[in-house]
DNA sequence: AATGAATGAGAATTCATTCAT
DNA sequence: TATGAATGAATTCTCATTCAT
């Protein structure tokens, strides 16, 4: 049986274990349940992810590329910078619903716990999205949309913490008690998506535009 | 040995939990570990706190008290609405510099692994802040401070979003370096609070001013 | 506070502890539940009784000298060889009922779990009542109540067998429910006792008398 | 390491289970001995077992299975109803003596310390041998050879009484010193079986014969 | 090369016993 | 002398990792 796994099986592999990882948490997940789900051996989970620790960082740097693949292609997309807001807005809020587990990994290693994972996570994560929103706010000063006062890198730091909180607000289930307690918004009713958008877009607007 | 533990010793075990806790996550830390931090036994953590579980979640109920006791100490001094959001980012980013810890801990439970935990955990935090921001924004609208287009809940969630952005920024080293790499800003350098506050008003100042 | 603990209050500890064992076996007692519902701290416990094996030791020989001492006061009543059983046979059921502990603990320990206990055991208990059914069958044989082609030691062993079975079938869950499949008695119904009784002195009659 | 263990080495397993058992106790027993006596790891243990009570459940179960068939072999065998006995007899003096870990883990376990296990255990033993001694009499019944004046679910429960007795008195150190201070025999030397089979016999046979 | 059974170090929790008060 | 809080060794059970097949 010499018939090494495919590159799609491999991706199946780490799609299960983003799943887990992002439902138990890091020592929460069992390998041995994620190579059950898998459909292959532990073995094999082990002889080509190395050890739990290089298998969880292959999962979430895909999952992070997979992110910033889906927000470059939203922010290279035609568009004033208004209308590209609203296209961000619109693409996170249904990457977050379908692809939750995505950010609630990412959301887990962000918040630092198991430092030496952390650590070692430093090179991996390059800053997702920061390559993409600064790129879309400069190019929005360029053409004379943003206000002048605000630097332009603070611009942009301030918009992907809205869009992070919009991340997590439509991926993690604390989040979106949260959001219900303060809105009364539902975050799984999509009919309820176009009132925080167009809110969200008054208020980005209202804060940078010149 | 028959002297019962002090309140105060009580306390310095839950905080040694909380930074155990924020370091290594929930099912990362060892009871032990913390217990010889603390200087105890393991035998008392067990007597006084029952299980891992209740410990926790007694070392997250202490964070959150606090956090919010100072969040409400800011929102009800003097003050107009500029001043007071002023004060609300001062004190957000110099309590998340002192207790990043309880930041920490806040934000690793809020990810939402460990399902078991999240769902009991609902009711012991009641918004923390979703009372503190909302009357802050209730009385900047009272007084015609808050445009009149944005729902005030909504503005209150993004203002919150903004300022948990700002724990997570002053407490995570994860976040850390990603304020650095999006504007330069060191956070533990506390001189370079004051260009961050200045911009952050702006920011919010231009999002809410009617 | 030099108030030595009474003798009565020591018995009340061995009861305590007596009911204790026979409900949790000796590994499964608790020496801090003990002393908890006995009234006493666990100093106490300890100061008095050594350790928990010498504890319970002395728990035993409690047990197994109040139940000689009621076999011996009615071995040594009036009556003839027939009435006299009748008469064990009554003492038996109820003393099982009323003080089951005593019972199960005795046949707790001579089923030989913990070994180290059993061994030290050996000389504690010295034969209950081995010594009560021999005198009761040597009299019985000098009045030529019992046949002659059985050797009377033997006839005392049987005879206790049975007796001994009736303790645990009148204190023990397990011989209660053995009874109930049996013969349809129910051990906690006294009204039941009289058929019993009647039908066991008859086989006893029929296997000793000559 | 990959190979499963057979079915030989889980009864080895589940015999070291029940020897180590019957020496200590439910409570007493230690998972980490008992799989080093029977040469495997604990892993290998809770794997197959599920935990230490389902482990427990599955000696008795097996222990008192063996027992249940050794029984009923004799009990069907040819014989009128006096040779039958003899027969018993000796089937459970030499049962009892080769295989007393079957016997004092019954043993222990109908004393009933551990309430939940007692319980939980009531299902499991169904009466392991009432039905054979029950069709012993009633058989025997059937023939006349028992009296007609003692009800014979009686009889057969007395029957019993006495050759559980014999269990216990070939297996459980304890009872063997009793039968020796009693009769002065040896229940370790089997050229005294004769004289205890002949005079129990002959007791038996005064109680039942009409 | 793939499997998955076996391993055993490690983690939570209990409880007999001590000893400062 | 009595107390009972504190101790920490011991116990059950899990799961990352190995390696014989």
């Amino acid at each position: 049986m010499a018939k090494k796994l495919t590159e799609e099986k491999i991706n199946e592999i780490m799609e299960t274990g983003i799943r887990v990882f992002a439902d138990c948490g890091y020592e929460g997940a069992n390998t041995n349940v994620i190579a059950h789900k898998a459909g292959i051996s532990v073995g094999v989970l082990f002889k080509y992810f190395g050890d739990k620790e290089s298998f969880f960082l292959s999962c979430l740097k895909r999952s992070t590329d997979i992110l910033e693949q889906v927000l470059s292609q939203v922010e290279s997309d035609e568009g004033n910078t208004f209308s590209k807001a609203e296209s961000l807005f619109r693409a996170v809020i249904s990457f977050s619903r379908e692809h939750g587990d995505y950010i609630r990994m990412y959301h887990m290693i962000t918040a630092g716990s198991n430092k030496a994972l952390t650590e070692r996570l430093a090179a991996e994560i390059e800053g997702v999205s920061s390559q993409v929103y600064g790129a879309y706010i400069a190019r929005a000063q360029a053409v004379g949309d943003i206000r002048a006062d605000i630097a332009p890198e603070k611009a942009a730091f301030f918009f992907d913490n809205l869009l992070m909180m919009l991340q997590f607000t439509y991926s993690c289930d604390y989040y979106k008690m949260r959001l219900k307690t303060y809105t009364g918004l539902d975050a799984d009713d999509e009919a309820a998506d176009e009132a925080m958008i167009k809110q969200l877009l008054m208020f980005v607007d209202g804060a940078l535009r010149p």
